[in-house]
DNA sequence: TAAAGTGTCAAACGATCGTTTGAGACTATC
DNA sequence: GATAGTCTCAAACGATCGTTTGACACTTTA
């Protein structure tokens, strides 16, 4: 129950992560996303200015909130001594994971694995452009703790890591949380099975 | 050089790879899609029935092949006393690669990575009713040299490495071959990579 | 109170989409 | 040589797309 009666702006957000999740870029269009948003149709391009801007608007919101979190966590045990690679893999899963469980935050990562496989230029130059430095932040964090990895071995690794995670918090194998599981549990489980296997993954001989 | 011209079919499903794995279902038009593969507008409906037809069958032509070069190398090993998980994990990474190396069979895994992200329900169904057979008998012989896994826990796990393979296979980020470098040798060291990272990630403690 | 700014609305714009049509060319059958 | 079947072609169909427009209501500024 919301008092205060979300902005037109605020509406089409929310609107444009449920269709896009739903239907793709292409797929939602904007008198559907319009409609379910509640406003007028022109409301869009008044507001973004375009389709295109409306799409960047929606991975800004969530990820400037993801990826400052995944950096907040690195830099607490970046660099030190008693540092494991399950806490760093840890400062990036359970950002991810946390958004999953927040509203609609959890059809946002539906939105980036779509994001991903649509291989566009312009989206995959924005995303490398506004947060290319935390995914060479962690490398580098790799790096440090993989010493026995060469650097051809290691990119290897993370990308396989990073293939695994966005598949699994893009909901499409998820395994479903069980009715006497509470969420804060079920979501703990997720984290860690995800830390397990990745960590498995990145350290072997 | 093919001196025997390709049938209008033929065109049709190869320029159909190509761009629907460059610009998704959606994305790809049948004009663009008739033009590059220079047939007429109306051919594709003449010999389909419909654009969703065309796109089960873009499907049909690569999975058979790999989906049957799958289950026979799994047939040479399954049960036997011998076996080791590498020895599973590449009869289901290698045909895979093989693909990838084939003329156009590289976009195919491109293909395959966006129907994952669509979630789309019609595209699902037709995959798991044709091929779902493929990936309980590979879970089925995991389960046999993983007997210290729960279901649960082996659910988890084979979902997250079909997660990499499958970024990994869609050419997201596969790390390039270097000219010094032979393809036959890139691939093995691709499968190597692959399978290495999937078989620490499904067996460790 | 007049002017300027902000936001919403129905309506229309031109473009592009998947699909259908009907005429015509070609081959095989009788 | 007429007939039936297979295939190709240009053209058009209706639907839907993202975007633009101009009128209108409301608030803020002067």
């Amino acid at each position: 129950m919301q008092s205060i009666p979300q902005s037109t702006k605020e509406r089409i957000l929310g609107a444009a992560e449920v269709l896009f999740a739903q239907h793709g870029f292409d797929g939602a269009s904007l008198r559907q996303l319009t409609a379910a948003a509640g406003v007028n149709l022109a409301a869009v391009n008044y507001h973004f200015g375009s389709k295109d801007r409306l799409i960047e608007e929606v991975f800004r919101r969530r990820l400037d909130e993801l990826n400052g979190r995944r950096m907040a966590g690195l830099a607490r045990i970046a660099g030190l001594e008693e540092t494991t690679l399950e806490d760093v893999l840890g400062a990036f899963i359970r950002p991810a994971l946390e958004l999953s469980h927040d509203g609609n935050g959890s059809l946002f990562m539906r939105v980036l694995a779509r994001a991903f496989a649509e291989h566009d230029d312009t989206l995959r130059k924005f995303l490398s452009e506004n947060y290319g430095h935390v995914m060479r932040q962690f490398t580098a964090e790799f790096a440090r703790l993989l010493p026995h990895l060469s650097k051809e071995e290691l990119y290897w690794r993370v990308d396989l890591v990073t293939g695994a995670l966005t598949h699994a918090m893009s909901g499409f194998g998820m395994i479903q949380r069980k009715s006497d599981v509470t969420e804060r549990t079920h979501r703990e489980q997720a984290a860690s099975h995800l830390i397990r296997f990745a960590a498995a993954g990145l350290s072997h001989p």
